[in-house]
DNA sequence: CTTGGAATGTCAACAAAGCTGACGTATTGT
DNA sequence: ACAATACGTCAGCTTTGTTGACATTCCAAG
């Protein structure tokens, strides 16, 4: 098993040694790294961190969205992402407004102060992955995201598929 | 520039708009959610956390390596891999010996004990990029190396580099 | 209509794992 | 002899995760 792809034949399974897994692995590692850098940079500055991003990004993502449905994406307890709303909210990065059909529920929107911090973190971000797409070129980058969505939890591919498909 | 890839007339840089690249970026994040979960729901069960998978990693990746090396690559402070060292040591998982040529150093190899932890850990990691290899292909493996090797920090570039390289 | 359970969200207290800064020891090399 | 390096450790802090208790709201069964 060890060796499984090498007692292999044909070239077409050589990917699948350990050997090769194994360095996608530390790919993911590193590259996940490089992925969170610059972000976490600008977020030191001010007085947010990761969970805040995270928390920022989606709100962009799913304007109105409410507290459940963020827990549910972020893949965090209440408390952990209650923490984070509280601060951003009492920042007024973020607006909490009551549910009109269902008023247990907040919506979330970012402000205009929100909605620019978005922008900044975001755009550090995206120049870091524009810049790696620019330079692996579209064939790498369809395999990149294949393999990436073969990775997901079957949950979490539904998030993304869903946001994918998003139009509005 | 929000729509910069929509203004350009080529298909060539379609998948450098934004929403292509903001794309990419949450399927990193659900991707690495997924990359984690198996090794950190073992993890769980026993007393350890994420940060004792990846020193056991990369103990078992360069066997005799000195804290040193394994700060540089971890990318993480000296008390931080200290914790997590001294428990591996106490825990019986991790041996340390001082260095032959230099005394200072301290060389890093799992025990026994600590190599069945690492296959357990890395088997569930292995598998579920093995079985996201075998859905996207060979070819789009060869993009996803790509991408994340263009996404890394120079740094991290080479250390990927040079263990990717490594022979022996 | 009432009432009890389910769902949504808030708060308090605590744990894991990262960080900085300071300090001590052994060893190396100039 | 002395400065620099490699490692370990103490104290204290921050971020971000956890569990458990609680208030409010909705809905459906009696």
């Amino acid at each position: 098993m060890s060796q499984g792809g090498q007692s292999q034949s044909g070239q077409s399974l050589l990917f699948l040694t350990d050997e090769q897994v194994r360095k996608g692995i530390e790919a993911m590692f590193f590259a996940y790294r490089g992925f969170t850098a610059d972000p976490d940079r600008i977020l030191q500055t001010k007085a947010y961190g990761r969970a805040h991003h995270r928390a920022v990004h989606f709100i962009h993502r799913s304007p109105g969205t409410t507290v459940n449905n963020l827990l549910n994406i972020l893949g965090v307890t209440k408390q952990s992402l209650n923490r984070v709303l509280r601060t951003l909210i009492a920042d007024g990065l973020v607006s909490s407004t009551v549910g009109r059909a269902d008023k247990r529920e907040r919506h979330l929107h970012l402000t205009d102060v929100g909605a620019a911090l978005e922008r900044e973190l975001s755009d550090a971000q995206r120049d870091r992955m524009r810049s790696a797409y620019r330079r692996a070129g579209p064939e790498a980058v369809a395999g990149f995201r294949e393999v990436l969505e073969a990775m997901m939890d079957e949950d979490m591919r539904h998030h993304y598929v869903a946001i994918k498909d998003r139009t509005d």
